[in-house]
DNA sequence: GTCTATAACGCGATAGAC
DNA sequence: GTCTATCGCGTTATAGAC
């Protein structure tokens, strides 16, 4: 009875965070209010405060450990053994799938990373940039190396399009709609590589 | 001296506006006090309302005179008897030069404007949003029925593609920097019509 | 685990003196 | 055009009953 108590208060934690992020995502984070998140889940306000320290800690579980999926994501990728351009494929595709099956938490970490960044407790949000950075270069430049991709790109410009291009998409793309992510993902890949111009 | 006066007044107004969108800018709309606005003025939060109603009208004129400057110029390329992919190019050099110009007001409009419009006062940004994309709809057609583009491109898709990827620079570009505007320009060009992949 | 009640505070905005 | 002083409200968070 102990270890269903304890897996219903995990339930309904997940629960909780789940409606958190909805609202965080669609009204921004200060622009959600604890009661906001409290008539969503049918409790008072103050009955958050039994399951969360503060909103600031809900943001705080709902961003890291989505980065933490996000990176075991990559770093299968990077580990794998295939050619440069299919690695690159890999990376894009795996972000449409993190926008249809994570968007709220994709939409929080664009809107707010930035200015949470500025806290100490938000510093992972930074390092994890970082790491992703690195691990498009990385990408990018085997596949210049490897003939892949033209040499004449500039690394980091073409780094950041294509990073703002795939994670802007949370903006309108809805899971359930007309296109699936893998059909979005196939038309950006198309467009990334061989671009609108007529051959 | 009444002239005089009515210059200075407006130098001011314009000095508080420009202070209050970079803010605005950095910190977002509702996160932005103004306090803080007083502060960086160099003045005490009452006095502001001596210049403007609200904090609301300060965004409000902040971005719907920036949108009447931005579909100006618009206008001027769609009315323009260029080919097709040359007012593609434009358009696009268009976002990039508003980037480097108008930077606080271009990211408030992509951080606000889904927000914003939700009240009727800012109806208008829904409205010009549409406007924009009936422009870059045309200006693609176009360019597929005069052979400039690739036929099998998703318009709309392409589309959200452009818009999302001229915008979304502004969340990294500063003037000044090592990369002009135009030179980012160019890049994103080249990228954008012939691809990243080796031809 | 939720509710009642409320503390403590920051916010946008106002009124009137200077 | 700015300052002093303050109002009224919404917000996060807490304490203790149930």
């Amino acid at each position: 009875m102990s270890a269903q108590t304890r897996t219903e208060g995990t339930d309904r934690r997940r629960e909780l965070l789940s409606i958190a992020a909805e609202l965080f995502a669609d009204k921004g984070f200060k622009n959600t209010t604890v009661r906001d998140i409290a008539d969503a889940a049918g409790i008072l306000s103050g009955s958050l405060y039994h399951h969360f320290d503060s909103k600031e800690s809900m943001v705080d579980e709902i961003l890291s450990s989505f980065q933490a999926e996000l990176f075991a994501a990559y770093d299968e990728v990077l580990r794998s053994d295939d050619d440069a351009r299919t690695k690159i494929e890999r990376a894009v595709r795996l972000s449409f799938e993190a926008i249809d099956r994570r968007r709220h938490e994709v939409a929080i970490f664009q809107n707010e990373a930035d200015f949470l960044g500025q806290q100490e407790r938000f510093a992972y949000l930074a390092e994890r940039n970082a790491e992703s950075r690195a691990v498009w270069i990385t990408l990018l430049d085997d596949g210049v190396r490897s003939g892949a991709l033209r040499a004449d790109l500039d690394i980091e410009l073409t780094y950041r399009f294509i990073r703002d291009t795939v994670w802007v998409a949370v903006r309108w793309y809805r899971p359930g709609g007309k296109l699936s992510h893998t059909a979005v993902a196939d038309q950006y890949l198309t467009i990334l590589l061989d671009g609108i111009a007529h051959a």
